[in-house]
DNA sequence: TTGACAACATACCCGGTAGTATGTACCTCT
DNA sequence: AGAGGTACATACTACCGGGTATGTTGTCAA
C-alpha cells in the first residue's frame, strides 16, 4: 500500500478544525501558533481542539496530510492517464501550481512541515507519524521525477542533475505560496494566469523549446 | 542615504553571536530558538546576549542585516559596474546565488525574517525597525529589477509580469537554501557547479537563449 | 425515563522562556 | 592604588502556552 493511500478521509468534523489550524499556521507559522490561536478563530476552546487531536504536532500533521493528499488527488490522475510525456509534464506542472494557489493555507503547512521533518521529531510515537509523512512527501516528489527523467530521455527536456532540477521546478511552481495574496476580483482566469507564468518559467529552466510550452 | 547605507558595520565582538544566532534561527526557526539555546552554543549565557542586545528580535534583526549587507557587498559592485546588461545578469544572479549557499544561515534567517516582515512587529519601535529592514530588502530586490527590465527592453530575456518573473528568479537562486546541506569534500568548485545549475535555470526561466547562457 | 456517550467548555497545573536585577572579575585611566 | 566602566555570570520573576482533569449539555438507544 502507498503512502498515498493510507490517508484517511476527512472526517467533516475535522474539516473546520483543519481549516483554521492551516490558516493559523500559515499567519504565524507552526511553533509561534498557539493552540488557543486556532480555537479562537473557530469561536471555540482549546477543550474542542483536543477533543478531536491528541497534540498540537498531531494537528499539524493532519492538516500537512490533508494538504498533500489534496495533491494526490489532483495530480496522480494525470500520471496515470495514457498520454504523452509531453502532455503529462505539462499539465501537472500546472496543475500543482493552481493547487498551490488555491489551497494556499495548506500548502504553507506542508511546507513548514517539510522542516520540521528535517529537524526531526522529539517522540518517538511522533517520528513514527514523521516518517510516514516524509513517505508520503518522497512518492509525491517521485510521481514528477518519474516524468520528468522520461522527458529527458525523449528529449524534451535538458538538465544535468534531475534532483535539482526536480526542486528547481518545485521551486517556481510552489513560489506563490511566498507571494500570492487573495483579493476582491480575483477570479479563476486570474489565478489560471498567474500559474501559467510560473509554469512558464519551471518549464522554460528544464530547458523545454518554446513551441513545446506556448499553450500552456 | 539608501537603506543600504544605513548598516553599520559589525563589530567583531559581536560576530560570534551573530554566527551561533544564525545558526540555531536557521536549525529551529525563530520562535523555536530560545536565547539560552544561542548563548549554549556560545558555550556562554543569556547575560552574554542580553549584554549586546535589549530582546530576542533585535538579535534577529541583526542576523537580518548581516545577511541583507552581505548580499549587498557582492552584489552592488557589479550592478554599478559598466558592464553590458548580459554581464551584469549573469553575473549578478550567479554571485547571489552563490552567496546564498556560502552564507547560507544567514540566509535562512533573511528568509524567514521576510515572513515576519509580513506579518508586522508587536511593539512600535520594532516596526520602525522592521521598516528599515523591508526597505534594505527592497532596495536589493529593485537592483536586480533594474537589470531585469533592461534586459527585457534589450531582447535579452522575454516575459510578462517583471514582479513575478524577479520572484520566480529570486526563487530559483535561493533555492539551495532548502536542500543544500554542508558536507564534507565539497569545496569551492562543487558550490560553483550547484550554483550553476540553479543560474542557468532561472535565465533559461526568464527566457534568455541557450547561447547567451552557454558559459554560466 | 434513564443511562451512556459524544462534543464540547471550564478550570487548573506546570514547564519553559523572555526579560530583569544584581553580583563579580577584569581592565583601564588617572 | 582606587575609581569607574566593560563584559559577562547568576539568580530571579512573570507570563505564556501545552496538556489534563473535570464539569456541562445535548442526543440517542433501549
Amino acid at each position: 500500500m502507498s503512502a498515498s493511500a493510507t490517508a484517511s478521509p476527512i472526517r467533516p468534523v475535522h474539516e473546520d478544525i483543519l481549516n483554521a489550524a492551516a490558516h493559523c499556521f500559515m499567519e504565524r507559522g507552526y511553533s509561534a501558533t498557539s493552540i488557543d490561536d486556532v480555537a479562537r478563530s473557530l469561536g471555540a476552546t482549546k477543550g474542542r481542539i483536543y477533543h478531536h487531536y491528541r497534540s498540537k504536532a498531531d494537528l499539524f500533521f493532519d492538516v500537512f496530510r490533508h494538504g498533500m493528499q489534496m495533491n494526490f488527488d489532483v495530480v496522480t490522475p494525470i500520471a496515470e492517464s495514457p498520454r504523452s510525456t509531453l502532455e503529462k509534464l505539462r499539465d501537472m506542472t500546472k496543475t500543482h501550481c493552481v493547487a498551490m494557489i488555491r489551497t494556499q493555507h495548506f500548502q504553507r503547512c506542508v511546507w513548514e512541515g517539510v522542516e520540521l521533518l528535517q529537524r526531526g521529531a522529539t517522540t518517538p510515537e511522533q517520528r513514527e507519524v514523521l516518517i510516514e509523512l516524509q513517505a508520503m512527501r518522497d512518492n509525491y516528489a517521485e510521481i514528477f521525477r518519474t516524468v520528468l527523467e522520461a522527458a529527458k530521455r525523449e528529449g524534451i527536456a535538458e538538465f544535468e542533475s534531475s534532483s535539482i532540477a526536480l526542486q528547481l521546478m518545485f521551486m517556481c511552481l510552489n513560489s506563490p505560496l511566498f507571494w500570492y495574496r487573495e483579493r476582491e476580483g480575483q477570479d479563476a482566469s486570474t489565478i489560471e494566469h498567474i500559474a501559467s507564468q510560473c509554469t512558464v518559467f519551471a518549464l522554460r529552466g528544464l530547458g523545454m523549446k518554446e513551441e513545446l510550452i506556448a499553450d500552456v
